[in-house]
DNA sequence: TTACTAATTGTAAGCGCTTTCATAAAACAT
DNA sequence: ATGTTTTATGAAAGCGCTTACAATTAGTAA
């Protein structure tokens, strides 16, 4: 491997305006520069990585912590991130964390032995007040994704409207006056299910009429949605006229029940999801669209930003949602069950 | 930060005692290692990653290539390659790769600049010629997935039994003694498609039997699968009664424009994909199951293996594939279109 | 006790860059 | 022509580790 050495030996340059040709630092004569950039080319030399950091102290990358889930949703995010920065030249180094790894272990390794510049934590990925006292000491610049943190040492954030989406989720379903509206929500301590939920709450006081509000505990998994609706629909000995699951594996569960027992939807029952994942938009499944690529984007947006200037003050962007009107609520052509 | 000198100040060792217990290399008397221990959690030390890769020469990092491609497969490859690689304490610099973007960009900052002890290419990454002179002059092992590389310098690949599985299918198909049989395939330089189809030609010619074949040429998308299918139909005047689309996003699109005519599945015309993606299994599409976090999996088995002993020969490792029968060949209830 | 081997620990030379500060050359003003 | 800026380059000190190799200490057999 040719190193900067070997680039001023073939220039007789010293290794300071040989590096700084290779930084674009400027202050360099034009027939210089180009003299050099020849010698790289013809050495096939590449600056070391290792080097440069040690000596420059950045990493030029930027570490993401994603939660193992196999749908699309996080290879949507991660592209986002990917877009934005690979556009400011920042490589990702990325890892998985899942409840039975230790999200402390991923943090040393990320910020404690320097190997990224920032960090983007993805949801679902809970910071414990130790490990968030250790990042502060580390002092670099962290997004969080659908997880909030007021205090210090302040962290972006990039959120959804999840009030208004799922106030849009429950409006849609009561124009066709309801009886019963069912909600399964996510993980208790998800704060995109804890605001869903708010936003449920306030749209039906909104809306003013009687239907009746059930909350089922789900888990943001297609099993759990079916089993838990399941055993409501057993234990109530009735279908519900309107369900809202707060994310489209969920609603898939309740389909499949729906379907099994011949139920017509939307005739009899009305189905809402949320996220708008590949499934859904197959099958037509009502759901709220998450732009999950440009939560990426923003992520990565925050951190790039971040990293050039650490003293802006913590920023938190809101991603807006939409209602995706379908089949399951009676838009489009009739619903029929892909499961027969 | 605390760095390895301040751990040598507060224990009175000096720095190669204390790098020797870092790096756990033995040679350390207990009672002095449990001191160091002790000192570095005292001190929050973590050794620098930038100072070990210079010092060291090794990252400790596999680089890895993906195609830009949002479909749940690539996700799940990842994972499989997380899995191991996190076993063997490696972290991943992933990087995306589209048709638009400079394949030898990525290949120089992860393996010029050293930011990764080995690579690992997925498909579609198609590499040049003088890219892989580059890559071998660098020596760092490679493992490609769903490609091969005969010539030197020798690679690692992870293959999938496309000709078994593709074979398979259309034995299936043929099992019901269809007059007409389409295949789909993928882009022309894809290994796996070229592959599919080579199991299938063989397939029909063992069945002895006088199927008329048609070969279309897919782009493995949706929309393109829809489409070249479409076109067929109206330039032919008639459905085919067996339709293989070599993967499974060709074969809804198939299946859209089957459902679109009201064409019974699998009554006038059966479809296989391949793959066994989400909607697949949703929606029960026969397919051919490739096991996607095994590939991965293996792919990160491989480079690890070769990172500690890079005089290994080049291994090639042929994943199985496996048919799935569903509805869409008429295994299980009788398919009905969930798009209407 | 003495000589010798094994087990520990220390010394110091890099790894390949960035960057501050000093110096030299060129450009400009007087 | 001389002093003053401005511009271009160089010298050298690290950045925080790893790792021969040397030195010391402990352990053992004679």
């Amino acid at each position: 491997m040719a190193t900067l050495y070997d680039v001023c030996k073939k220039t007789g340059l010293s290794t300071a305006t040989v590096s700084r040709v290779i930084n674009g630092s400027g202050l360099v004569k034009e027939a210089t520069r180009e003299r050099v950039l020849k010698a790289m080319k013809e050495l096939n030399y590449y600056p070391s990585h290792a080097a440069r950091m040690l000596a420059g102290s950045k990493t030029d990358t930027i570490g993401v912590i994603l939660p193992v889930i196999d749908n699309g949703y996080y290879v949507r995010v991660l592209r986002g991130i990917d877009v934005v920065s690979t556009r400011a030249n920042l490589k990702l180094l990325i890892s998985f964390y899942h409840s039975g790894s230790d999200l402390s272990d991923i943090l040393s390794s990320l910020s404690g032995e320097g190997r990224a510049d920032a960090l983007i934590l993805s949801n679902d990925t809970p910071l414990q007040p130790e490990q968030i006292r250790k990042l502060a000491g580390s002092d670099i610049p962290i997004a969080l994704i659908g997880q909030k943190h007021e205090d210090q040492p302040a962290m972006d954030s990039v959120l959804l409207e999840n009030f208004q989406g799922a106030g849009d989720a429950v409006k849609h379903l009561l124009e066709k006056g309801p009886k019963s509206l069912i909600v399964i929500t996510g993980p208790e301590d998800n704060h995109d299910s804890q605001e869903r939920l708010r936003g449920v709450r306030q749209a039906v006081a909104d809306a003013a009429c009687d239907v009746e509000l059930v909350v089922l505990h789900g888990d943001f998994y297609h099993e759990g949605g079916r089993a838990v609706f399941e055993e409501y629909v057993k234990q109530s000995g009735a279908f519900p006229e309107a369900v809202f699951a707060f994310n489209d594996a969920m609603a898939l569960g309740v389909l499949d029940v729906l379907n099994e027992a011949s139920v017509s939807i939307p005739g009899d029952v009305q189905v809402i999801g949320f996220d708008n994942n590949e499934i859904a938009q197959y099958i037509g499944l009502t759901t709220v669209r998450v732009p999950m690529q440009k939560i990426g984007e923003e992520a990565a947006r925050l951190v790039a930003e971040r990293i050039k200037n650490k003293e802006l003050p913590a920023e938190s962007v809101l991603m807006e949602t939409a209602l995706v009107a379908r089949k399951t609520t009676g838009n489009g052509a009739s619903f029929s069950s892909p499961k027969m």
